[in-house]
DNA sequence: ATTATAATTTAGGTAAACCTAAAAATTTAT
DNA sequence: ATAAATTTTTAGGTTTACCTAAATTATAAT
């Protein structure tokens, strides 16, 4: 894997203690496939830097300003993840995009995807467009659909009767 | 900037190549600021690794291998970069994230958003939901849009009178 | 054709993120 | 309560992507 960055232990961090209280080192060791004597250094670093409360021998919990970035990294990966679901990509490979687009992406892009995410699941089964871009890319044709006519649309055209 | 990849350099190869014929130790250098030398380093090791031809003192072309993973990088990074400005994107940014995003994602989500770009260009002023989208965007309202009374949609009924 | 200047390379160094092996602390089983 | 097993930490690598300074080669100016 990839180098990992202080978002990806903060943001596992945050997902482990939520199920466990404190996290110890084994978990982060075997959850990023990382040596353990590797993350006592790295709970080293993230307390130092204060993103975590560390006692030796006895696990962490993340400070104020960890879970404030755990949680913000987690909203994009989830809202990345969401994004690439509505384009149709398997949801195990939305899931790996998001982990590592989740730390590249610069804010105003996020604002705009989040935005998109909110705007397509303002419609109950998505928007119209949507089952056609699917059409094209199943297909590679693009058909025109007249929402008072949608018989002759062969997207839309079979759920009416 | 973060750590660099082979595709990041031979992509700006490829780039520079385009204008110039030989790429030399300096160009490298000063587009992606960092010290001569160590661009040096970087060439032996393409060089080892079969992506570059590399004459010391006489600046490097990238192979047949070379110019396979430049092409397909800079695809990629077209692509993502057109889809971020399809979403609003201002260009800079669209640009900046495409140059991370392109390095770590997924083909299967590539090819996607590739098909998600052809199927957006191929109305002349962009699909008619992108307006809505820009729309709720700024205004955070969606407005249904009935097309055949276009009049009363506060995002097209201005367009056409 | 020298010499001065600029570009490139070499040699040796640093920092960071990992690693292994062994020591120390904690937990579990009897 | 002690021994055995497990977890965690420490100490001391290794690798990699950079760096600086000095040496070498190429280029430009007189």
């Amino acid at each position: 894997m990839r180098k990992k960055t202080i978002e990806d232990y903060v943001e596992l961090i945050y997902i482990l203690q939520n199920k466990d209280e404190k996290v110890h080192t084994n978990n982060i060791a075997s959850a990023l496939d990382i040596n353990p004597a590797s993350v006592t250094e790295i709970f080293q670093k993230l307390s130092e830097e204060g993103y975590i409360d560390y006692e030796k021998y006895n696990g962490v919990t993340l400070t104020q300003k960890g879970k404030k970035i755990a949680i913000s990294t987690k909203k994009k990966h989830d809202t990345l993840k969401n994004f690439l679901t509505i384009l149709g990509i398997d949801e195990k490979i939305a899931n790996v995009d998001a982990c590592k687009i989740e730390h590249v992406v610069n804010s105003e892009t996020m604002e705009r995807l989040t935005k998109f995410v909110e705007f397509v699941q303002q419609f109950k089964d998505g928007p119209r467009w949507i089952d056609h871009f699917k059409y094209f890319y199943e297909t590679g044709e693009y058909v025109e659909c007249n929402p008072l006519n949608e018989k002759k649309c062969p997207v839309h055209g079979s759920k009416q009767q």
